[in-house]
DNA sequence: CTTCTTGCAAACACTTTGCACGATG
DNA sequence: CATCGTGCAAAGTGTTTGCAAGAAG
């Protein structure tokens, strides 16, 4: 059982070895790629991760690349903010990254959100249906605090 | 309250007059896809919308600039299945239009789902975070009694 | 030295926009 | 007949892909 949004954030040599037993190439755009990830833990669209990588850089289709590698390899898992942009986060060592986001509508703010669709109700669901496997994709839009103030004044 | 999935289907009559309250111009594309929007009662595409569009057919654009507008003023209401390419669906004359999916992962069909996200848990997660007018996007993803049966054979 | 990765540029899919012509109220 | 809506083509985004050069194991 998870008690906080964020597991633990696996450091680098974890991750590249996570690499490495999946018989991947550590390369140094990978850990860069990777390291970004590790110190900014909400969801970031190809762009944004570029923006964080470092000293020379690294090509956008390399990250399109790395982070879909990673992705079918369970390192990342891609959210959906409603806005057409595909958006990553590293999964925790300990966890599936299973979760949701409250994002605010006016200055896109993001909160990671612990609380999840009652599973009893996603079985009924499948079931009445018929289908299987079934899992779920869930946000949350409002407005936060602060723009709620700024809004006010 | 709802019962039923599928709530009161708007006639093309009714349509146009909700149009019209709203200072809107009755053409023939927008009547068009109106039509083929009542009677297709499931997430579209702009172009699924334009296969549907008969007789001259209606240019891409317009398509798009029409459902933004139809939308702008309740009449439509959009959805996100995950794959980057927004989605279309009439509202009823009774409803908002608020409700969820359950989409096939291999053969894309699409069904209509009655559950929602518990509203007391939605307040709470609101207050918790001081978020103000929070509402959820929400699709459930699964293989459908067909596929999984195809795959089976 | 073999195989996997990268950068670059071109290609793509979906969506938006400028503008002159055409239709609606 | 004033205004709004449409078609067409061009431009924008975000993402994918082919290919030769480069790096990892």
């Amino acid at each position: 059982m998870k008690k906080h949004s964020h597991s633990v954030r696996p450091q680098l040599p974890e991750l590249t070895d996570c690499l490495r037993r999946k018989s991947r190439r550590i390369t140094g755009q990978r850990q860069a790629i990777l390291h970004a990830l590790r110190n900014h833990p909400h969801p970031m669209s190809s762009k944004e991760v570029q923006g964080r990588v470092g000293r020379g850089g690294c090509d956008l289709a390399t990250i399109y690349r790395s982070l879909h590698m990673l992705e079918s390899i369970g390192m990342v898992k891609r959210f959906d903010l409603g806005d057409g942009v595909a958006r990553y986060e590293l999964v925790g060592t300990d966890d599936d990254g299973h979760h949701h986001h409250l994002i605010c509508r006016r200055c896109a703010e993001v909160v990671e959100i612990d609380d999840c669709f009652p599973q009893a109700l996603e079985e009924q669901i499948a079931r009445h249906n018929g289908y299987t496997g079934v899992t779920h994709r869930l946000e949350f839009f409002g407005v936060c605090p602060r723009c709620r103030w700024n809004r006010l004044t």
